[in-house]
RNA sequence: GGGCCGGUCGUCUAGCUUGGUUAGGACAUUGGCUUUACGAGCCAAAGGUCGCCGGUUCAAGUCCGGUCCGGCCCA
């Protein structure tokens, strides 16, 4: 057997074994074998931020200790990589850095430098997943934003529209005013904000009197088409059913019972507007009150605002508070924190407007979600609550469409005569229907010969949910159902609404089938300082810094033993840290093995004379093989990291191996077969323990077996030798038991020249030990040149008599005398 | 307001599914030791009323109910 050099560079072994994984084709999904069962990852594409985060260190590195397992395991694992290229995201970036306005400039030229900007990211994010070690299939690489991807999304949409999944409609929509798209719930987030609470006084319709109403937006007086009260507040009874004028504009509207009012909100008498926020939409439909839009697609108001007509939302409400002061209507304002809806991407106020876009029937799915999501695993399993009450939460159907450049374009057409909408057949696409022309000659409905093209684009993320079928090769491959469904979808805990659930609506829309068999859930990244981590809080810690200083083999063991699966993991250095050392220990005792196993040839050791000690540790083993194979089936990778950490820093290491040393460096005293035997089982057990840490640990497992296991050349990678299965037949319960006991009174005699501050290979003279009973006293005499030569005892004396002495730990009746 | 998660040594974290050793680990702290792998090491020590209240049980960190406090997501 080789053995190791001294030192060892692992930013350098890393280096060497990514390229070679890749030159040899190591992670290559084998198409042509057909023997072993496949087992199929639905890797997120990945938005290209141009930033490798440690939160992505955290789900590349649970897929990648799946894959590399799952291979072990005996699977032909299909470990693909894309980019999910389109968004609102690079279009604001491009912007952004080009200091350019996507309107003002020809679509095929901005999309070009949306191109370049996504070229640029995917460049950093795919050095960042190869440095991580990650085994990826490369030549499935792939890009939605290519046509060959989009055609996918396309034809994905014409089936849809054939089942009647898809419709276009007049609805409000969630509407970001500056990036001029429609936008869906999914991008919408809450932000706490101080605004201003007005209270306008509101004449009735008859009478001197007047309702004192609340609003944080006075300037949507001219959309508001009713006054609310809840209905059971008595203050109100008498109001109800009249009419009251909306100031300003003049205009008479009725005063309505609600349910959705609060009574402690304000004055308990608020305005509903078309529309001020979701609620209004519901009051709206609800009451079949008239729809009066006041905002443009740009967030001016409109000419239904009369007056004030092209001024911004905010100049407006400047101008309306004025003129109401000016009036004696406005009573009074107070400062109050309000949650309003923003943009996912710019952070601008979310507003809600009424215009034509594509929908998807999202809603008449939702009992078949929630069954789905019931049927499939999840890792940890209360994760699918998370996804079955947003399913159910959902108050409107999927907008797909977006009022954007950079994105897949719709595939419709309509008739300039009659308005009829013309969807591409099937076999038309991939195609930009800017550019391109349905291919028919005239309308079906009124025979017309021109047609008006689709402008929209898709959601990004009508391309990123088809990925399941899309990994597995539909449509082209005829065979894509041996990839189908995926075998783990793995997803982050923030992205279960987004991904977790459009990918399990599209694939049950189109082929009435779940798209994935489990579904991994990895917790967000924090800070050092248990925030989540973030630039602005500067609590950041950028991923190459991390790499570079310890490597991604200390990396991965922070992200798998970091927490539970699921849980939110702050970052620590520390953890980082100990990976570090535990690589320095793992190469330290390798080595000592290979120096000392220099002369073992394993084929030719056929007969051995196992000793207690020797059976101990490979019973031991085989327990941990259970344990950490359970673990590992179970994406504990926290369970299955400390367990194997242990076992071979303490266990293996401090125990184990001191104990053993003597009968390795001195075979005059103890015979060669002895130390034979100790060879075999060194051999074995690290040979075991690197495969239990191949999947976390790549590049150092590969580095130290490729060197040490020669002999193992039937594999040409550690990571294609198959995982250990555990033999029963291996645990050695006496075998256990006879070996705690010689450890613990070798444990024993270690703390007592500590306590008494002596050296540990301080000289005993003369070794006691009062084993209790007969049969504690024949397992102690089993292992009793182990402990003489690890504790340097002269002379020992097994008594199995009870006696006086020093307590050995967890054996209640031994104990011994030390003489020094 | 709703859903979910969490509260465990100074700090961070595991264990809770399936109740049963002395509640495990890391970092930090303290003391000791040059052992023919490793001082980036080794051998030890100290540190916990498992948020609080109640219940079930022979037995509760673990199960049940309540409560307080955090977090995330949603409204």
């Amino acid at each position: 057997m080789n053995s190791l050099p001294k030192e060892f560079n692992i930013l350098e072994i890393e280096k060497k074994w990514q390229s070679k994984w890749e030159e040899t084709g190591t992670y290559r999904f084998g198409w042509a074998d057909r023997n072993r069962p496949t087992f199929s990852i639905d890797t997120p594409p990945p938005y290209p931020s141009g930033d490798f985060h440690m939160g992505n260190v955290l789900n590349w590195g649970y897929f990648d200790f799946v894959a590399r397992f799952k291979r072990m395991r005996g699977f032909n694992v299909y470990f693909p990589q894309g980019w999910d290229c389109h968004g609102l995201g690079i279009e604001v970036q491009v912007e952004k850095e080009h200091k350019v306005r996507k309107r003002e400039m020809p679509p095929d030229k901005f999309r070009e430098l949306c191109e370049q900007l996504v070229e640029k990211y995917i460049a950093i994010m795919k050095k960042g997943v190869v440095r991580l070690g990650c085994s990826i299939d490369w030549t499935t690489e792939y890009r939605t934003m290519n046509p060959d991807y989009w055609r996918r999304t396309q034809l994905s949409f014409i089936l849809l529209y054939k089942k009647g999944f898809m419709y276009q409609g007049t609805h409000p929509v969630n509407w970001c005013p500056r990036c001029e798209t429609a936008i869906a719930d999914a991008e919408v987030n809450y932000e706490q904000l101080e605004g201003t609470l007005h209270y306008i006084r509101f004449p009735l319709e008859k009478g001197d009197e007047y309702l004192l109403i609340a609003t944080t937006r006075p300037e949507l007086i001219p959309a508001c088409v009713a006054v609310a009260v809840h209905p059971e507040d008595n203050r109100f009874d008498k109001y109800i059913g009249k009419k009251i004028t909306v100031p300003v504009v003049k205009r008479i509207v009725p005063i309505i019972p609600d349910e959705t009012v609060d009574p402690d909100f304000g004055t308990g008498v608020v305005m509903i507007c078309t529309y001020g926020d979701k609620a209004d939409v519901k009051t709206v439909l609800k009451h079949k009150l008239p729809v009066t839009i006041i905002l443009t697609e740009n967030g001016r108001i409109n000419e239904n605002g009369r007056k004030y007509a092209g001024l911004t939302i905010n100049e407006a409400k400047k101008a309306m508070v004025e003129d109401l002061k000016k009036e004696g209507l406005l009573e009074r304002t107070e400062r109050i924190n309000q949650e309003i809806g923003t943009c996912d991407r710019c952070e601008t106020r979310v507003e809600i407007l009424e215009l034509k876009q594509w929908f998807m029937k999202t809603r008449i799915l939702t009992e078949q979600v929630e069954k789905t999501a019931n049927a499939i695993v999840w890792y940890p399993d209360y994760m699918r609550f998370r996804l079955i009450d947003w399913a159910k939460s959902l108050d409107w159907d999927w907008v797909i469409s977006r009022q954007r450049v950079f994105g897949t374009p719709i595939p419709t057409w309509c008739c300039r005569n009659c308005g009829e909408v013309i969807v591409a057949q099937e076999n038309w696409v991939p195609i930009d229907p800017k550019i391109e022309a349905p291919r028919i000659k005239n309308c079906p409905k009124c025979g017309g010969t021109e047609f008006m093209a689709e402008l929209d684009v898709f959601d990004t993320w009508m391309d990123s949910s088809i990925s399941c079928a899309v990994h597995a090769g539909w449509p082209d491959n005829k065979d894509w159902r041996r990839l189908f469904p995926a075998d783990i979808h793995p997803s982050g805990i923030d992205i279960i609404r987004t991904w977790a659930y459009y990918l399990m609506v599209r694939h049950l829309a189109l082929f009435n089938e779940t798209p994935y068999k489990s579904c991994l859930i990895n917790g967000m990244v924090l800070g050092v300082d248990g925030r989540k981590m973030s630039k602005s809080l500067k609590n950041y810690v950028a991923t190459p810094e991390v790499l570079d200083k310890y490597g991604a083999d200390a990396a991965r063991q922070w992200a798998a033993a970091g927490g539970a699966t699921g849980s939110d993991i702050p970052f620590r250095w520390p953890d980082v840290e100990y990976g570090w050392r535990f690589l320095i220990k793992l190469w330290n005792a390798s080595r000592f093995v290979g120096d000392l196993l220099k002369d073992y040839e394993p084929s030719n050791d056929s007969k051995r004379t196992l000793q207690a000690l020797d059976k101990w540790i490979l019973s031991k083993t085989e327990r941990l093989t259970e344990r950490v194979t359970e673990a590992f089936e179970n994406c504990q990778f926290n369970i299955a990291m400390e367990e194997i950490r242990n076992f071979t820093w303490h266990v293996f290491c401090d125990c184990y191996i001191e104990a053993a040393k003597d009968r390795l460096y001195k075979p005059e005293s103890y015979g060669e077969e002895k130390r034979k035997a100790a060879q075999y089982t060194l051999y074995t057990v690290l040979h075991r323990i690197l495969q239990l840490l191949a999947p976390i640990m790549p590049h150092m497992t590969e580095e130290i077996c490729q060197i040490m296991y020669a002999d193992k050349k039937e594999f040409k990678s550690i990571h294609l030798s198959p995982w250990p299965t555990v033999d029963e037949k291996q645990f050695d319960e006496e075998a256990e038991k006879q070996g705690n006991i010689i450890i613990a009174i070798i444990t024993e005699v270690r703390r007592e020249k500590s306590e008494k501050h002596m050296p540990l290979n301080a000289q005993v003279k003369k070794l006691t030990i009062h084993a209790g009973d007969k049969e504690t006293a024949e397992a102690i005499a089993k292992g009793s040149e182990d402990i003489s030569g690890t504790c340097k005892v002269a002379e020992i004396k097994i008594l199995p008599a009870k006696g006086e002495g020093k307590d050995v730990n967890q054996c209640a009746d031994v104990h011994f005398v030390a003489e020094y």
